[in-house]
DNA sequence: AAGACGAAAGTGGTTGA
DNA sequence: TCAACAACTTTCGTCTT
């Protein structure tokens, strides 16, 4: 949870200077002396606040006892109201009784029974895709702000589900692909790509384009290929960084290219089309990276070299 | 026969006038 | 708002192992 917090940029990586300038519209930070991007993982923590101020300042008690987003009414008791109940109630309980009773009382039954059915939804999925408890708790609170905000109306629940579960992936670093969510959910992928990027825009969410080394680790267990053979991969993809081969392409493919070059050269050979399949792109894909990753990095001899041992 | 490779046409999204 | 554009996909034919 706090290892997003940790690594915080004090200082520039390429000239060493501090003046550093924290875009946070785009979540990145620039540095000044030399105008480089740095392109670090982070998180915008500012607009959980802004959220929930614009909505009202009696919203922010929130904060102080712990809620929990996954259920749809907060963790908060649902049969508050019931004035048998109050007879059996001493003073405090009782001041404790009419605080809930109010809080209640601001979400309209629409709402209510709209989140009730959209985090069940929500749960569902995020087991489907074993995703961590964090991610399940950031998806949810992203869809309670998405519906007081409205932004549900004229799209289907479960869109804006999956929309919210691919966002709070990212935030996260525990990318799932768009093929992933959409199995999982049965959601078409643009349908999901759409609303995803309708709903963070709307509600000022800042997301990093995800890092191909994220999926490193979850391709490679797919296709069961050695420790060895991942860092490896690793390896590749900083070398890819440094020669510019990352910005712009899929980090998917990027990824699956680099796990794919390293499996060549471990003697662990997958077929393009294997790789691809976990991946989630296509072998073509695959062929376009990995040739560039051949010409930039001037990886042949290496492939050659695992030939050669085998033959022995 | 299966996998690797490459060309051509199509798709959805971004960008810039 | 629309057209140009880049990245990626689909499809299909050819070459290699």
């Amino acid at each position: 949870m706090a290892s997003q917090q940790q690594n915080m940029v004090k200082k520039c990586p390429e000239c060493g200077g501090i003046n550093l300038f924290w875009n946070r519209e785009k979540g990145e930070v620039i540095c000044k002396d030399c105008g480089l991007v740095i392109e670090d993982k982070m998180v915008d923590f500012s607009q959980e606040w802004r959220e929930f101020d614009s909505e009202g300042s009696e919203k922010r008690r929130r904060s102080g006892a712990p809620m929990t987003y996954t259920q749809y009414d907060q963790g908060l008791g649902t049969e508050v109201g019931q004035k048998g109940d109050l007879l059996r109630l001493g003073n405090k309980d009782r001041n404790k009784f009419f605080r809930l009773r109010k809080w209640q009382y601001r979400i309209s039954t629409a709402i209510e029974r709209n989140l009730k059915l959209a985090l069940a939804e929500l749960k569902r999925v995020s087991s489907y895709l074993k995703l961590p408890k964090s991610v399940e708790e950031e998806s949810a609170r992203i869809y309670t702000l998405a519906v007081q905000r409205g932004l549900v109306r004229g799209r289907s629940m479960e869109s804006v589900v999956a929309g919210a579960l691919y966002a709070a992936c990212r935030r996260h670093d525990v990318p799932r692909t768009l093929d992933e969510l959409s199995e999982a959910s049965g959601i078409e992928k643009k349908e999901i790509g759409r609303t995803y990027r309708f709903v963070t825009r709307e509600l000022g969410i800042t997301i990093l384009p995800s890092n191909p080394a994220d999926y490193i680790a979850r391709f490679s267990s797919a296709l069961k290929l050695s420790a060895e053979t991942q860092s490896k991969s690793i390896e590749i993809l900083e070398m890819a960084q440094k020669h510019e081969l990352t910005s712009g392409r899929g980090p998917t493919g990027i990824a699956a290219a680099a796990l794919y070059v390293s499996a060549l050269i471990h003697g662990e050979k997958r077929t393009q089309r294997e790789v691809a399949d976990v991946a989630g792109v296509t072998e073509v894909t695959i062929r376009n990276r990995y040739k560039e990753l051949l010409d930039k990095l001037g990886l042949e001899k290496d492939i050659k070299k695992t030939k050669k041992k085998k033959k022995r």
